[in-house]
DNA sequence: CGCCTTTGACCGGCGC
DNA sequence: GCGCCGGTCAAAGGCG
């Protein structure tokens, strides 16, 4: 099963997590984009979880506990997506899943007692919903830049409440606001010291 | 006023 | 065909 990744330039996602644990080959490390001070902590702890499934939970298919396939409409995206506007109708949107397209998904857990950590980028909640097999409903996010089509899911675990799962779906077009504010007067005052 | 969250309704896919 | 389920929409309301 493939996950996107393999097919996809070198994705500069989840900009947020402090490392992505590829379930599948080595760990895909990235550095953080935006300054420490900004994430969450000081409860913030990215780690593995043995008991995640985490080759089903990045195909697309069921994630915690059941084996049992889990249809991801979500990949069920127009071929042109990062072209889509947001302004869908009702009728729009069953045209929106003509075609199913991989797009690259990257999930990570964080220790947190916050459910939403700050990865620098603006979201919009544009859903929530109770899952099977857990407590704690699923929040679904959708990226606030109009060209952008990122979305994320996150899940607090009900196996273990102080772990929240989330998944990242797709890549950012833009740069990340809050890395461009704080790097913008650093590459200033570099621009200005090397002047001399 | 703009942006965001909340929330019920709706949709499509799948299993039986 | 029907029910279940995950994902999405969009109206309504809240907040700064």
């Amino acid at each position: 099963m493939d996950i996107g990744q393999e097919s996809t330039p070198a994705p500069l996602l989840p900009p947020a997590a402090p490392a992505l644990l590829s379930p599948l080959n080595a760990p895909f490390l990235f550095a953080p984009s935006v300054p420490s001070s900004s994430l969450h902590p000081p409860l913030l702890e990215t780690q593995v979880l043995p008991d995640i499934d985490w080759v089903s939970l990045l195909s697309g298919q069921g994630v915690l506990a059941e084996n049992k396939p889990m249809i991801d409409s979500s990949c069920l995206m127009a071929e042109n997506e990062g072209d889509q506007d947001e302004k869908g109708n009702k009728d729009k949107r069953k045209g929106s899943r003509i075609k199913k397209t991989s797009r690259p998904r990257f999930a990570f857990q964080t220790r947190s007692a916050d459910d939403i950590l700050d990865d620098g980028y603006r979201w919009r909640k544009y859903g929530q919903k109770a899952v099977k097999n857990s407590i704690y409903p699923r929040s679904y996010y959708r990226c606030t830049h109009h060209t952008c089509n990122v979305k994320k899911q996150v899940q607090r675990l009900s196996k273990d409440t102080s772990i929240v799962v989330t998944t990242y779906e797709g890549i950012h077009n833009h740069p990340c606001e809050k890395l461009m504010e704080t790097l913008t007067p650093l590459l200033k005052q570099m621009q200005f010291l090397t002047r001399f």
